[in-house]
DNA sequence: TATGAATGAGCCTTCATTCAT
DNA sequence: GATGAATGAAGGCTCATTCAT
C-alpha cells in the first residue's frame, strides 16, 4: 500500500499527481489511528503509508492533532439518509418486510472499509466523552430517526405496544453493536463479516418473534 | 492520590512504610491504560502515582509491556463463579424472579471502579483479537455457564422453546453491553451508574415480557 | 574546538553556514571514540563538538552504532599506493637508500592526526578479532606489497638471502608498531613524535647493518 | 562459569562460601574489563559472573572504578625476577644458547590466562599514558634488566658490537610485541598460541644470525 | 556479607514540529 | 507542495550507588 518515499525528487511535484495528497494522508491517518491509536501512531507513519516525508504533512495540517480532529468530525453517526430508507415510505409495509431489510443496510453500511476504520478509531479514543460518545450520539440519532415508524406499526396492531416505539428500537439495534465491533474491524476477514451476519440474523428472527403483536391484527 | 516523589532518601526504604510497590504499581498502570492508553501513558507517569521514581519500577518489572501483559493476564472473564450464583439452585425458582437478581449482580460487578477500569482498558487496547478478544471470551463463558439454565426452564416451558437456550442468553445479556460500555467507564458519575441501570432495567422488562412461553405453561 | 549549541533556532540552517556536518559528526565521533572508547562516549558530546543537539545526528546516521561502523569500515590498511611508492621503481636503487625513505613515508603517515586517531581506535576497540585483527590486516597488506621487492634485492645478492623475503620485511616494520603506538597517539605531543623517529632511525640503521649481504656482492 | 544467581537464599553466606568472594570479584572484572573494556562493563556483569547481586560488590570495594585501580595497580610489568633468570648465571653461557630460553620464557609468562587478560585490559584503557604507557614501562624494566647480559657478551665478543647493549635487548623483544597482542588475548586459542610461537621462533633464528659478531670471536 | 528496593543521573533514541530551500 | 536538516522535549531504560534488613 505504501510507495516507497526516497524516489521522490525535491520541490514541488507536477500537479498531476493531484491535490489528493491531503485526502490520502487523512485516509492513512485513520487506518494507523484505528489499528493503532492516536498515540502509538506517529506522522512519519502516516506520510511514509502515503510516501512522502512527514515535513510534508504540515502544508496540509498544522498539527498530528488537527488530522485528528477532522477525521473525529467526519465521524459522524451513519446517516440514515443515505441509507435511502424513508420511513414514509417504509410506513406502508410491514414490520416482517421491512426489520430485515432495516437491518440488512445497516450492515452494508458498518461493513464497508470506512466504516469499519471508523469504528475502531472511535472505539479506541476515549471511552468516555469523545469516542464511546460520539456512537451514542448515532445510537441517539438512529432512535429518533425510527421511532416514529415503530410509533405507527404500534399504533397499526402491527407490532407489540407494551413498550415504548424508541424501546422497541433500541430492542432490535443495541443488541446488534456487540457482534458489529466484534466482527467489524479494519483487518476482518470475509468470515468475520460472515460470522456477524449470522449472529445478526438469529437476532432479527428472534426480535421478529417477539415483537410480532400478541393479539392478533385489528380488522 | 499521587504520592510526591523526590523526598525519599536514596536506598532501600524502611520497612515501616510497609507498602507493596508492586501491586500499587499495576494498579496505577491499569487506572492509566484505561484512561490514556497504553502508548499515551509514560512510565514515570505510573511511578509518580505511587510515589516513586521510574527507576523504581524497573525493579518490579522488567519493562513496561510486561506490566501491561500482567494486566492482561488478569483482565480475565468477569467469573460467574465469584457472583455466587449457583444455577442448580436458580432451576428451582421462576426465570421472573431469577432473571432480574441475574442482572443485577452483574451490573453490580460491572459497576466496581475495578472492573470499570479493567473494561476501558481492553476496549482501548486493540479492537480486534486483542481487546474486544477478551470480552468476546466473557461473553462465551457466561454462555456456556447459563445455557443450562435457561434449556431447564425451555423444557418446563416456563420460557419459549423457539429459540436455542444460547440465544435466549444472549439475548439477555448482548443489549447489556452497549450500555454497560457507555455509562460504566472509570470516570462515570454516580449518574451515569443511574443511568446505566435505568437502560438495564428497561431491557430486562422487555425481555421478561418478551421471552414468557407464548402458550400458557402447563398445568 | 567545540562550537557552543543552543544558540542555533529551530528549522533547517540556512546554507550560508555551509558546513558538511556528516563529515563533522564523523570526525567528533573519531576522536572521542579513540579518546575515550566506544561505550564512554555519548552521542550528547559528539553532536555538541560539532556545534549541533544530539537529535540532529540521527537525522545522518541511524544510530551510534552505526557511526561507529562507517568508521571501522574506512579505518582500512594504510593503502600503500597512496604513499606513492612504486616496488618497481625502487628496484632499481638498493636498500640502502630505499630503507629509510620507506619507513620515513611510513611514519609520517602513521603521524597524520588521522592515522593517529584510527589508531588509538583500533587498538581501543577489540583486541581479538576487530581491532588489532585490523592492524593484522595492514601488515598483511603491507608483507604482500613489499615482498616482491625484497626477493628482488636478494636475487642481486644486495641483502641477506637466508630468510624469505617476507621475513626480511616483517623484521623491518614490525618492530616499529610499538614505537608507533606508544608514541603516535591523538595527543602525541611534538617530542613524543620526535622520540618516535628517534627510536626509529635506530632501528632502520641497525636492520641496514644486519641485513647487508655477508657476502661481498657478486661483481 | 557464572553460577545462576538468586538461588541463594538472603543474609550472611556461610563462610565455608570462603573469604575469595572478593578475588573471585576482581578476576571478573578483570575478564571484563579485558574483554569490553571498563565504560561497557558493568557491575551487574562482574556480579553474576560471581553469582551474587551487585549490591554485594560494595561490600568489597567502594566503588566500580576502585576495582579498577586494584586492577591496575596488579597489572605491573612481568617481573623477570619471577622468570627465575639470574643475569649473572647467564653471563656464562652463549647468546645461542640463552636468547631462545629467555624468550621461550617470556612467552611462556605472555601466554597464562591471566597475562592475556591483563594485556588486553592494558591495551584498551588508555592508548595513551595510562594502558600503553604501562606497557612501556614493561619494556624499560626488561631493557634495563637485561643491559649488562648483553654488554657482556659484546665485551666478550659474542655479539655484535657496533650498536648499543640496550638497542640489542630492544631488537629482540620489540618484534615480539605484534604477535604478542595479536595472538595473545583472552580469547586465543590453542591454534593462536602456537602461531604466536611460529612468529617469534622466526624472529629468533633471524636475530641470532644477524646479531652474530661478524668477526670471528677472539680467541 | 549479601540482598532487594530505591534513587538520581544520564543515555540512546524518537517524536512533533520548524525553517530555509 | 515537498524536502532535509535541525530543534526541544520527552520517553523507556540502564547504571552506579545507597540504605535498611
Amino acid at each position: 500500500m505504501a510507495t516507497s518515499p526516497g524516489s521522490r525528487r525535491r520541490g514541488r511535484p507536477p500537479s498531476s499527481e493531484g491535490r489528493d495528497t491531503r485526502e490520502a494522508l487523512l485516509n492513512a491517518a485513520l487506518a494507523l489511528f484505528a489499528r493503532l491509536g492516536f498515540a502509538a501512531t506517529t506522522v512519519r507513519q502516516i506520510a511514509a503509508e502515503v510516501g512522502v516525508r512527514d515535513a510534508a504533512i504540515y502544508a496540509h495540517f498544522p498539527s498530528k492533532q488537527a488530522m485528528y480532529d477532522v477525521l473525529f468530525a467526519e465521524a459522524g453517526p451513519p446517516s440514515w439518509e443515505r441509507l435511502g430508507l424513508n420511513p414514509e415510505v417504509l410506513a406502508a409495509r410491514t414490520p416482517a418486510e421491512v426489520v430485515p431489510e432495516l437491518v440488512r443496510r445497516a450492515l452494508d453500511q458498518w461493513s464497508t472499509p470506512r466504516a469499519r476504520l471508523f469504528g475502531s478509531f472511535l472505539l479506541r479514543e476515549g471511552a468516555g466523552p469523545s469516542g464511546l460518545g460520539r456512537v451514542y450520539v448515532g445510537i441517539e440519532a438512529t432512535l429518533e430517526h425510527l421511532a416514529g415508524l415503530f410509533a405507527h406499526w404500534q399504533n397499526q396492531g402491527l407490532i407489540r405496544g407494551d413498550v415504548t416505539a424508541r424501546q422497541l428500537v433500541w430492542e432490535l439495534f443495541g443488541p446488534l453493536q456487540i457482534p458489529r465491533f466484534l466482527f467489524l474491524h479494519p483487518d476482518s476477514t470475509d468470515v468475520d463479516i460472515a460470522t456477524c451476519r449470522r449472529w445478526t440474523d438469529d437476532h432479527v428472527a428472534f426480535y421478529l418473534a417477539c415483537t410480532a403483536s400478541p393479539e392478533r391484527p385489528r380488522p
